[in-house]
DNA sequence: GTGTTAGATTGATGTTTGTCGATACGACTC
DNA sequence: GAGTCGTATCGACAAACATCAATCTAACAC
C-alpha cells in the first residue's frame, strides 16, 4: 500500500538568533553556522540543490546522472544536505523523494547578515 | 612616511548571476560559490569576519587573543577569507589592516537565493 | 517462496584542510 | 649599522572529506 515515512530529523540546530555583521558570534554559534555553511561548500551539493529546486521534487535515481556521480556518492551528498537541515527526504515505495527547506536556506541567508 | 598598500585582489570570480534556486547551477559556477561557502565554513573565520564586522577595521594582532589561535594560523585565516573577497587588508607601517566586504557577502546571501 | 530494483551502509583510498613551530621578510627605533 | 616587533611563509602532521566498489536492506513483481 506504498508506505510513507518521513526522514531525516532538521537537525538540532536552531541557527536562530546570530548574524555575522551584529553582535560578535559566539563559539558555539559560529560552529552551527559552520556546519551549515560546510553542507553548501561543495559544487556537487550545490548542482544537486538547485536541481531539486528546479523540479519541487525530485527522486534520488533522477540525480545520478545530472551530476555525473555514483549512486553512493549521491546518496552521501543527499545525506549531508539533510543532516544540515536543507534537504527534506520521503520515501515512497521503493523512491526516495527529495525537496528543500526554504526556511533553512533563509536562516542561513539571516545569519550571513540578510534582512532579519 | 607610512606607506599605504593595498593587497589581496577580489579573486577573479565575479558571483554574479548564479542563483541557486533559479535556473540549473552550471559545473563552474557551482566551484565559484562552494569556493566561497569554503571559506565562510570554518567556525574560526566566522568568529573572525564578526570580530571584523564589528570593529570596522582591526589589525591582525587583535585577532589572535580573542579568537585563541597562533599568529600564523590567524594569518592562515585572514588570507583564505582575503582570497575569497570576504576581507580586504591594507598594511599601514607595521600592521595589516582588516575590513570586510560588504558585496561580497551580499552577493553570496543573493546567490543563495535571497532578492535579487 | 525467487528475482529484481532503489537506496543505504561499509571500507578503503587519495585529497584537502586546520593547526602550530620555525623561519624569513619588512618596517620601525635607536 | 643592530635590534625589535608585526606578519607572511614554509614544513610537518593529524583530522576531515569526497569518491567509489562491494555489500546489505527494503520494497516491490512474479
Amino acid at each position: 500500500m506504498t508506505r510513507t515515512k518521513t526522514v531525516a530529523a532538521p537537525a538540532t540546530e536552531n541557527l536562530c538568533c546570530s548574524s555575522l555583521t551584529a553582535t560578535p558570534l559566539g563559539e558555539a554559534e559560529a560552529v552551527e553556522l559552520a556546519d551549515v555553511l560546510g553542507a553548501l561548500a561543495d559544487p556537487v551539493r550545490l548542482r544537486l540543490l538547485s536541481l531539486v529546486a528546479a523540479e519541487g521534487e525530485v527522486c534520488s535515481c533522477a540525480l545520478e546522472e545530472p551530476l555525473g556521480k555514483s549512486q553512493p556518492t549521491v546518496s552521501h551528498h543527499t545525506r549531508v544536505l539533510a543532516a544540515a537541515g536543507l534537504l527534506t527526504g520521503e520515501k515512497r515505495g521503493r523512491w526516495m523523494w527529495w525537496s528543500i527547506s526554504p526556511d533553512r536556506l533563509a536562516a542561513v541567508r539571516r545569519a550571513l547578515g540578510g534582512p532579519s
